[in-house]
DNA sequence: CAGTATTAAGCAATATATTGACATAAATTG
DNA sequence: CAATTTATGTCAATATATTGCTTAATACTG
């Protein structure tokens, strides 16, 4: 059983995700930022956010849990990096913002997480890149589809 | 920066990686295994295990830290699926086998473990099967040569 | 408009994963 | 062969990630 194909390939996912999270850390070196939390300040610097996220906008958009972002969300908020503020449409939603200090860790680190992307990818050439993403977009599409917490 | 090329690539990959433990976990419903514990349990079905483990070679195997492997074993084997026997021939070592539950385990769940992955994977060809571990295995090499605590 | 259902977010418990610190056993070295 | 270094594993602290439960605000329904 161990030896098979497909077998192989999830176990390779398993363990490129793990040293993903690892190496991509320390390519930040001093900056302690781990890739959960590039993930989410990502997303809060783009322009489409400049309004705020709501914590459920953030759940869709990288696909975790409520809680799982919750707790990104309070190592964050304690840094000082973003803030959360009750939305005035509606009172239960909090508006998930950069700080202009969250906004000058982000353009500090954005350059050191592209180099890291550049290096561990340095051997792909750009239809390596898209087809790898293409596979990776078709194996997560069907694992959605097969969830059944997901409704 | 969030919408070049790169960037989708590691996403996806961490969307991937995250939503395969979730969707594998409930595959095996009652079980109640995760895919962690699959891949330790995987190790030590191995042909090449029936000696046993020690924790150093589940660590190199599976590319995990020895403090990691530690807190599964620990809870496998309150399960009592795998016990832990002090090495004859290093007093330091442990070797960690499959007892005659976690076999009964493995032959119960290994079927389901290959269904999960059919069914993951059902949408492609062997040919493809094969391009995607290549990715992997690329990038995933290139990551470790990365990892600076990676002697 | 009162009562119920749904939705948003947080809290608690548990499982993974890391680094750092520690104890003990084995190997190396003077 | 004693002293140091290295190897093996565990414990503690911290950061993800999940499900299940609770609270509060909004939406629906009669």
């Amino acid at each position: 059983m161990f030896d098979n194909l497909s077998n192989r390939l999830f176990f390779r996912l398993y363990q490129t995700a793990n040293t993903l999270h690892k190496v991509g850390a320390q390519a930040l070196g001093e900056e302690e930022v781990t890739t959960q939390q590039w993930s989410i300040l990502g997303a809060l610097s783009r322009p489409t956010a400049s309004e705020g996220m709501s914590v459920s906008e953030l759940c869709e958009y990288l696909k975790l849990s409520r809680q799982n972002i919750s707790g990104v969300l309070n190592r964050l908020e304690e840094r000082g990096v973003i803030t959360r503020a009750i939305a005035p449409k509606d009172q239960r939603s909090r508006l998930i913002f950069l700080t202009p200090e969250g906004k000058k860790l982000w353009a500090n680190i954005a350059p050191m997480i592209n180099g890291f992307y550049e290096e561990a990818l340095a051997s792909f050439s750009e239809d390596d890149r898209i087809s790898f993403v293409h596979y990776l977009n078709k194996l997560f599409e069907t694992m959605l589809k097969m969830d059944r917490t997901n409704s």
